[in-house]
DNA sequence: TAGCGATCAATGCTCGCGCAAGCAAAGCTC
DNA sequence: GAGCTTTGCTTGCGCGAGCATTGATCGCTA
């Protein structure tokens, strides 16, 4: 807090309540459902899915670990071991940066851009009809808009308790 | 699909992208800063905040673990081994169903109620700090409600693919 | 240029979680 | 009421994920 003021513990109302339950089941609900629907249609899991798309959309389809683990969200460690994981099914290469012998340059392959189109439509499809095609088309703006503020409010994070 | 069509891939425009991108993140940052939240301000994890509050809600203090795995969304397994710590710290207390003899009663004991009492206000700081708040209260009503579609369209699962 | 702190990746470890199998009790059907 | 099925919980196990440590390299500064 930057005043003096004492923390906001105003329990919520009926409304608000609402509305937090249904967040709270949506984050441990909708992480599964979209993962069952991948692993049943396309094999992946989406952590695999998410690093194999990160690497088609970057330049020459190269990205250091680090960079990868960042934009998947996953810990540096975790994507050390995916990506071995997928360099043994020949989805990705890994070579010794040139620049940074510290770095490790990850490479998506032909097979693994093939995997990854593969997936693809599997996992649009599937987020279309959990996710995107519920929301009414009137009311996408005000709720990206709304969504927004929270990831906002959820990135400035350690700050007072 | 009941009729014929073929199934939406229509690739997300640029509006439903930013809206899915953010909702991805929800999904994956929410979770954890709550919980950690949580733990450095109470020292519990979600989980045990969840079946606390579950069972402080319900009738007598009483569920039985299939039901309390429901209402938290955790595996019957799971809350097995849950319950199982609860009643190491004398949180909680097993019972043998008298009604049913494979049915196992966990209750809540003052010493657990006390626990999630201390524990509420942090819980209820960060949610407000983090979710809730950052939300326009005018724009509480609609967001509610389009993520009430969202969350019945998670729940009717497993239909076509 | 020697040294020091920061960064990148790999590895050992632990934890949370679900699945599958097992067991006991309950319920159902003939 | 004997057997089959279902339900409720427990237990063994494996997987995915993060943390802490280590080692190599890099970059900065005196």
């Amino acid at each position: 807090m930057t005043d003096g003021s004492i923390p906001n513990t105003q329990p919520l109302d009926a409304l608000e309540e609402l509305a937090w339950r249904d967040l709270a089941r949506f984050f441990v609900l909708a992480p599964r459902c979209l993962d069952e629907d991948l692993q049943r249609g396309a094999n992946m899991p989406i952590s695999t899915y998410s690093a194999l798309t990160h690497l088609s959309e970057a330049p020459d389809h190269v990205l250091r670990i680090t960079e990868l683990a960042n934009r998947v969200y996953l810990s540096g460690s975790r994507m050390t071991r995916l990506v071995d994981a997928l360099a043994a099914d020949d989805l990705v290469v890994k070579r010794r940066s040139t620049s940074d012998a510290r770095g490790v340059d990850v490479i998506l392959t032909a097979k693994g851009l093939k995997r990854l189109q593969l997936a693809y439509p599997v996992h649009l499809h599937s987020v279309r009809t959990r996710v995107i095609d519920p929301i009414p088309r009137a009311s996408l703006p005000d709720f990206a808009e709304v969504l927004h503020a929270i990831i906002v409010a959820l990135g400035r994070e350690r700050e007072e308790l």
